[in-house]
DNA sequence: CCGCTGATTCGACATGTGTCAACATGGGCG
DNA sequence: CGCCCATGTTGACACATGTCGAATCAGCGG
């Protein structure tokens, strides 16, 4: 490993968020929490940045990889800082480019929110 | 390679909107859809509707147990319009009061799209 | 060093959104 | 019938948000 940097992934704030939401009611800082990850993908330009970095070989893209998306690239770059500070993305700069990854536990924690009753 | 394989349209064909985040990029058309979905769980407020619906005992709720939480009466029935508009709940009237319920499919449709990816 | 390309930030604008008070509707009940 | 309670609708307003062009920052190469 070249480089010894640790990212704080911070799981304990994003995977307990919030119980599935067919379990029980949500408090007010729950829904609070868990409504900032949803906002950040209520948006049709960062849903499909969101999802071409998630599918993107690697698991990370490069900004000029995914800024083909009808909008032009400021807005773009703004999207992405969205969905950075909801914890969504990470991002890395490696020389030139940009690149950002998708945080899955932030992923998991939204799943599980929306799983229905596990019966 | 001609690709026989037919499209898991899966058993949530009421809301077949789009696959996985992580299988590949939506297209324009299913992160509208598909946004709008998220955008509708992306307050604080209408989370908190939702969960009390989804989590009330037999899977509806007058607004009458639910219009709790911090906002004014007029708002309440705001939000739980928007999420009816958003296809997330259904109301049904019976003699004085409404009762909303969660609309199962689109839940599962949300799960669907958030699930990483299947085994 | 200077320019080039990629990416972010800034400033501005139009539009969308959440909120409330006031009013309207609709159905039970006296 | 007429009041009253539970919801929904309207109008208005402050604020957030999406978008762009221009400016700025950050490496890379000549």
């Amino acid at each position: 490993m070249p480089n010894a940097k640790v990212l704080p992934v911070r799981a304990t704030d994003a995977a307990p968020c919030c119980p599935p939401l067919t379990e029980r009611p949500l408090t007010a800082e729950e829904a609070e929490r868990a409504a900032v990850m949803f906002k950040a993908l209520g948006d049709p330009v960062r849903l499909r940045l969101f999802s071409l970095v998630a599918s993107h070989e690697g698991g990370e893209a490069c900004v000029c990889d995914i800024s083909d998306v009808g909008v032009s690239q400021p807005t773009v770059s703004h999207h992405l800082k969205k969905l950075k500070e909801a914890g969504l993305l990470t991002s890395e700069r490696r020389g030139t480019w940009v690149y950002y990854r998708v945080e899955p536990s932030v992923l998991a924690a939204m799943g599980r929110i929306l799983a229905s009753a596990p019966v």
